[in-house]
RNA sequence: UGUCCCAUAGUAUAAAGGUAGUACAACAGAUUUUGAUUCUGUCUGUCGAGGUUCGAAUCCUCGUGGGACAACCA
C-alpha cells in the first residue's frame, strides 16, 4: 500500500512539474501550435499606439505581452504608430511613447508609421477598385449612417454602389488630388449591406480631410480609415500575430476581408481583454478630462494611470513588468485590485531603497536628561540587518519626532509614546515620557523625556523591553523638503462603471503637499535614487525639485497593519 | 429582442475528460530596534438545468449573467 502512495506522489509530482512548465496562455498557446505546425518559422508581433495621447498602464500590458511573446519565441516587434487620422495626432505623443516603451526595458526592431504606407495604402484600395470591391459614396455621413441600418435590421444600398469601375477609378484619384471638399466623398469597401456584422455594410476605407500630417504634412487630402490601414500594415511588416484588445473582435471579418481580396500576407488578429485596475480609470478620454479640467496637473501627475506618472511617482520599470506578468492575459473582462501592482513595487523596493528618517507631521521632543551642548553621531544601516552598509546620524537634546507617535490617552495595544510609556528612538536610546505641554488650543506641543544612557542602541545594557521603536530628527541637525503625498484619485473601485459622472468620485484627499523634515543625507539624493523612510513609505525626487529646495513624491506607502 | 465574445475563491489566473492549484487581498499567530520585512497557519471557488462518459471546470444543448457591435475615431 505504501508502494502505491509513492508511485502515486512521485507521478503526479511529475505530472504537475509538467503543468507548470507548459502552463501557457492562450496567445502563447496559438504561437506554439503555429511554430509545431511550421506555419512560421518567426514570430513578429508590432505595438501599434496612436500618437494621440500619453501610455498609461493598460498600454504596459500590451507592450509586454507583444514584446514579451516575440522576446519568448526568438521574435521581434515592431513599434507602430497608426496614425491615419491627423487631426488628433501630434509628435509631442510620438516622443513620449517611444520614450515610455524604452523606460520600461524594451527595444523595438523596426520604428514605423502607418503613414509611410499611404502610398502603398492607396495602391489597394485602387486594387480593390478595379475588383470591383470599392465605389465612391457621394452621400451624407447621416445617409450613410441611416443606409447601415441597425445591428437588428439590414441596411440598403444606395445608387452610388452602382458606379462603374472606370467612374471610381477617376472619382478616387480626383478625390486624392484635391478635386473636392471635405467630407464631399468617401470610399466604400463593396461588402454586404445585410451582412449581420455591422462592420461588413461596405465600410468606409478613405474620406477627405484637408488637415496638417505630423509627418506627411499636406501631402495628402485622403486619409485611411483604421480598418483600411491595420491589417494592410500588418501585412505590410509580415506580422505574424497582430495582438489586440477585445473590442476589435468584430473588426476581424473585416480585417481578414482586406487581407484576403488583396492577396497580399495573411497576418491574424487575435484579441485579449484590457487591463482595468481599481481606483483608477482607464480610458483616453475620461485620462483626457482630467487633465483638461485640471484635476491633476498633467498627463504625468503621479496620480495618473500613465507610465509616465508611474516613472514620476519613483515606480521601477521591472515592478510595471512583473505586474503584467502576474496578471496574466484572457479574454474575460477583468478589474485589476491596484495593490498588487504596490505588492510589485515594495517586493522589489524593499531590498534596494537606502532606509533614512524624514519627519512627515513632526513635534518636538525634548531630553529633559541630556546635556544641551552634547551631539551624537549615532551608526545606523542602510539597509535592514546589513551590518557593512552603515551611515551615522547626529543625536542631540532636541529631536523631530511624529506627531501621530503620541497619544495623550493611549488607545489598547499602543505600542508608541504616551504619557509614562516607553519606545526606543531607532538606532538610539530607549525613552520614557514624563510630561508633555499644550497651547490654547489643548494640542500637544512639547514632549518631555528621559532617556537611558545604558540603553544605546548596539551597546544595550539596561534589559529594559520596549514594544514600539519610532523614528526621530535632530532639531539643529534636520533638513527640510517638500514631501507630496498621493492617495488614490478616487473613492471607488470601479469610478467608470457608476451610474453617476466618474469626476464624482474623484478623492479630494489625494494629494497632501507638507514641509518635512528630511536626514541631511538626503540633500545629495540623485534622481534615479529610491528611499524608504522609515515607517512612513518610498519616496522618490520629484522633477520639480530644485538644489536647496528638494521635492519627495511618496512612491507607495508601507504596508500597515496596525489598526486603531 | 439580432450577432459575436466571455463565465473557476473577494480579485486575477492555472488545471489540454482523471488531485480544483498559484498569486494578491483578508484574517490569526510567531519573529522583529520599521505595527515594515520574514515565517506559519486560516478563510473562501468551477453561474444554473439537462445530456454524453466509468469519470466533466473541461465536450454538447438550453437557460442565466456580464461585455462588445449601428464614428468620414483608433
Amino acid at each position: 500500500m505504501s508502494k502505491d502512495l509513492n508511485k502515486n506522489n512521485n507521478s503526479n509530482e511529475l505530472k504537475r512539474d509538467l503543468g507548470e512548465a507548459r502552463s501557457l496562455n492562450f496567445l502563447e498557446e496559438i504561437i506554439e501550435e503555429d511554430l509545431r505546425k511550421g506555419k512560421y518559422k518567426n514570430i513578429v508581433t508590432r505595438f501599434p499606439p496612436e500618437p494621440n495621447g500619453y501610455l498609461h498602464i493598460g498600454h504596459a500590458k500590451s507592450i509586454c505581452l507583444n514584446f514579451g511573446l516575440a522576446q519568448k519565441y526568438n521574435g521581434y516587434t515592431n513599434l507602430r504608430f497608426d496614425d491615419t487620422n491627423p487631426v488628433t495626432e501630434d509628435v509631442e505623443y510620438v516622443d513620449s511613447i517611444k520614450n515610455d516603451v524604452k523606460w520600461l526595458g524594451f527595444n523595438w526592431a523596426n520604428e514605423f508609421y502607418s503613414s509611410d504606407y499611404f502610398n502603398e495604402l492607396y495602391t489597394f484600395a485602387v486594387t480593390l477598385i478595379r475588383k470591383g470591391l470599392a465605389y465612391i459614396d457621394d452621400s451624407s455621413p447621416e445617409k450613410i449612417a441611416a443606409e447601415k441600418g441597425t445591428p437588428t435590421e439590414p441596411g440598403i444600398e444606395n445608387e452610388f454602389r452602382k458606379r462603374s469601375i472606370e467612374e471610381n477609378l477617376l472619382l478616387f484619384e480626383q478625390m486624392k488630388n484635391g478635386k473636392f471638399k471635405d467630407g464631399e466623398k468617401v470610399l466604400r469597401a463593396k461588402i454586404d449591406m445585410k451582412a449581420i456584422n455591422m462592420h461588413l455594410r461596405d465600410p468606409i476605407m478613405y474620406r477627405i480631410k484637408y488637415a496638417h500630417h505630423h509627418r506627411t504634412g499636406d501631402t495628402w487630402c485622403i486619409y485611411p480609415m483604421y480598418d483600411f490601414a491595420h491589417g494592410q500594415s500588418d501585412s505590410i511588416e509580415h506580422i505574424t500575430h497582430s495582438i489586440c484588445t477585445l473590442e476589435f473582435v468584430p473588426h476581424r471579418p473585416l480585417y481578414d476581408w482586406y487581407i484576403d481580396n488583396l492577396e497580399i500576407f495573411p497576418s491574424h488578429q487575435y484579441e485579449f481583454a484590457r487591463l482595468n485596475m481599481t481606483y483608477t480609470v482607464m480610458s483616453k478620454r475620461r485620462l483626457l478630462q482630467l487633465v483638461n479640467e485640471s484635476y491633476v496637473s498633467g498627463w504625468d501627475d503621479p496620480r495618473m494611470p500613465t507610465i509616465s506618472a508611474y516613472r514620476r511617482k519613483g515606480y521601477t520599470p521591472s515592478s510595471i513588468r512583473t505586474f503584467c506578468e502576474k496578471i496574466g492575459v484572457a479574454k474575460r473582462d477583468n478589474l485589476i485590485d491596484i495593490s498588487l501592482l504596490e505588492f510589485c513595487l515594495r517586493e522589489e523596493l524593499n531590498v534596494s531603497a537606502q532606509r533614512v528618517m524624514a519627519v512627515l507631521h513632526p513635534i518636538k521632543l525634548i531630553i529633559d536628561n541630556y546635556d544641551e551642548n552634547k551631539t551624537e553621531e549615532l551608526v545606523t544601516e542602510n539597509l535592514p540587518n546589513d551590518t557593512n552598509n552603515t551611515r551615522t546620524i547626529s543625536f542631540s537634546k532636541e529631536l523631530w519626532i511624529e506627531k501621530e507617535d503620541f497619544l495623550e490617552t493611549p488607545v489598547k495595544k499602543w505600542f508608541r509614546l504616551a504619557p509614562g510609556a516607553m519606545v526606543r528612538l531607532k538606532s538610539a536610546y530607549i525613552i520614557r515620557c514624563d510630561s508633555f505641554k499644550k497651547d490654547n488650543e489643548g494640542t500637544v506641543t512639547e514632549i518631555h523625556c528621559t532617556y537611558f544612557p545604558e540603553s544605546k542602541s548596539g551597546h544595550d545594557t539596561s534589559e529594559l523591553k520596549v514594544k514600539g521603536t519610532i523614528h526621530w530628527l535632530s532639531v539643529q541637525h534636520a533638513a527640510q523638503a517638500e514631501v507630496r503625498l498621493y492617495d488614490r484619485l478616487f473613492t471607488v473601485e470601479n469610478p467608470a462603471m457608476e451610474e453617476a459622472d466618474f469626476k464624482n468620485f474623484i478623492n479630494p484627499n489625494s494629494l497632501e503637499i507638507i514641509h518635512a523634515y528630511i536626514e541631511p543625507v538626503l540633500l545629495k539624493a540623485k534622481p534615479d535614487d529610491h528611499f524608504q523612510f522609515i515607517r512612513n513609505g518610498y519616496f522618490y525626487l520629484d522633477k520639480d525639485s530644485k538644489p536647496g529646495a528638494l521635492v519627495f513624491n511618496r512612491t507607495v506607502t508601507l504596508k500597515d497593519s496596525f489598526k486603531q
